[in-house]
DNA sequence: CACATAATCTAGAGCGCTCTAGTTAGTATT
DNA sequence: AATACTAACTAGAGCGCTCTAGATTATGTG
């Protein structure tokens, strides 16, 4: 273990600890010599400042905590990359805790954030209810990225717009009987499904809506369900790409053509849709462009949590979602 | 920001800070009954003990440091979710770090989990070279996972044996002309390239090997340009699933059908080859239970850190990967 | 050259917790 | 009833750093 502490640094190298601190923190009051002298003597005792006592006795180490729900899906990855755009340029800390698929370790991942005692959260795609967010934000501030709740500071895509750009895109191409794919087990998706029923019922279409469960498997059998049934669809709506993964395995599964025969939307424009080999016409809810702006919010609240700028109330970002088009709903 | 300290739980309940600690730590020394208004006084007023100051008051709180390198390429997830399983059997803590796609951030990501003072890393897919990772593992014992490093702890599958039953299925199945994509900028993957020679020499045939970089796109067009070339090859190995999407990318391209025309074998496995409009042959190297073998290991270095057992030599685990024959190699 | 001003540097009091050594009370042992 | 335990609890010294207030030295100015 790495014995050495400020303290021996400050001995060889003739200074008080004090310095040492001034010099390591790039901060003012030493001079360039004495500073490269530190700094020399430093790295020559294979000195590691240790973060965990600097944050302890200041104030001012801004760190900001993020929450990511899946590891499995791109999207969170997505979202990361552009908070990490933003935090990597400022002078914060990041600290990253992750949840489990089913949503089950997500209180868990966001109490060891706050006991890790960060100054701002940044949560992607947490599976509780609204108030129960609002109920574990009590005292630092939580920024929703992906996700809208209420009372809190979130940043995401307009997914009503979203789940009516997909679904008149597949009305346009002429489809009657559109089959959304929910999941009820996230909160907070809602959007895309109420998208997609104003879609539906502004053409006056019977709307046809599927729970399935996160599982991408378990979508594939649902899915295979649905097209096995007596009236099949012509094409699905998925919550997300995940989900639509699902349903293009069902489809080719079945001798079917993605597009030829059947037609699927997903959400998320994941680097996965991207492929030709998959093809998915999909939403792309620009979720780089939503982690940096959910960064720059972190970093305006931690602003106005250290100057006592009176706390502005809740903001809400909403980025305009937009359609990628491809072979999944083509004909 | 939560105020509330260990203090002012134990003024309020009428017992000293000490005892607080205890109680919240549920460690010997309290009654039951001391213990539970403690735990009633501490919610009540809001506390949320600071992990911060419990690391750097206490010798015995064990961390363990994780570094994944991308989190776009869901390998590091499963290894994760291995290393996790472990984990949080144990009473050990989780510091996550993260890389990025092209290896600039490993030596950053690294000097964070230090400053962090974990107790022991473990490092999935560092892209540093042998010795640089040496270089950086002192003082704190660190744990190769998916890559093996002489002199360091690691944890991996046998990517020799791995690269010759990929090489050998695809030879068994009559392709004399089989292309390796090799990854150049990625130290330590050289073991699946190997395996790869000593099946073609094995069996005879004449070696080719093309580097890729770490982008799906630029496997894709790399590999359109063998398939254009005047003499294309039946059949492609490429070092990971990601890079095998992008062939497959190309050959869809191309109009040609994967596995009838151009064979196409990955590696990892990722939940991805596994789905059917992918269909992807595979060595699968049992990801999940490589990060499950690391992390024992990890709780085995902090235990022999903490009793002063004379550190054990380097331990090299190594797990044996299969071959997960899929529609991409077959005719 | 005395005095102000700025630039460096130091002392020492915390940050919120853990942990060792010790005190006090409660129970058992002979 | 004296002794020995044990269980329950407390005091206080750190952990390695930051930061405020003050000391010291260097620089400028009329």
């Amino acid at each position: 273990m790495s014995r050495i502490t400020m303290e021996d640094v400050a001995r060889e190298a003739g200074v008080s600890r004090a310095l040492v601190s001034i010099a390591y923190r790039d901060a003012v009051g030493v001079s360039d010599a004495t500073k490269a002298h530190i700094i020399d003597v430093g790295t020559r005792l294979g000195y590691v400042p240790n973060r965990i006592a600097a944050r302890l006795a200041s104030k001012n180490v801004d760190t900001v905590g993020v929450f990511l729900q899946d590891l499995h899906n791109e999207v969170f990855a997505d979202v990361f990359d552009g908070i990490r755009d933003i935090i990597d340029d400022s002078d914060a800390q990041l600290v990253l805790a992750v949840g489990r698929i089913d949503g089950s370790g997500d209180a868990a991942a966001i109490r060891a954030l706050f006991e890790s005692r960060v100054d701002v959260i940044i949560a992607a795609g947490l599976m509780m209810t609204d108030s129960e967010v609002r109920a574990v934000a009590q005292g630092t501030p939580l920024i929703s990225v992906t996700r809208d709740v209420p009372g809190i500071d979130s940043v995401c895509a307009d997914d009503v717009a979203g789940g009516t750009i997909a679904t008149a895109h597949l009305i346009e191409s002429g489809h009657t009987n559109i089959v959304f794919l929910s999941n009820p087990q996230t909160q907070g998706y809602q959007g895309r499904q109420r998208g997609y029923l104003e879609a539906i019922t502004a053409a006056g279409l019977e709307p046809r809506i599927v729970p399935v469960t996160y599982d991408r498997h378990d979508a594939e059998v649902a899915a295979g369900l649905i097209v096995d049934s007596p009236h099949p669809p012509t094409a699905f709506f998925a919550h997300n790409d995940q989900t639509a993964l699902g349903v293009l395995d069902a489809i080719v599964l079945r001798g079917l053509r993605p597009g030829k025969d059947i037609a699927v939307v997903g959400y998320d424009n994941t680097s996965l849709s991207q492929a030709p080999v998959i093809a998915l016409t999909t939403v792309d809810p620009h979720s780089i462009e939503l982690g940096r702006s959910a960064a720059r919010q972190a970093l305006t609240r931690m602003a106005d949590a250290a100057g006592d700028a009176a706390a502005e109330a809740r903001v809400s970002i909403v980025h305009e979602p937009t359609l990628v088009a491809r072979a999944s709903t083509a004909r």
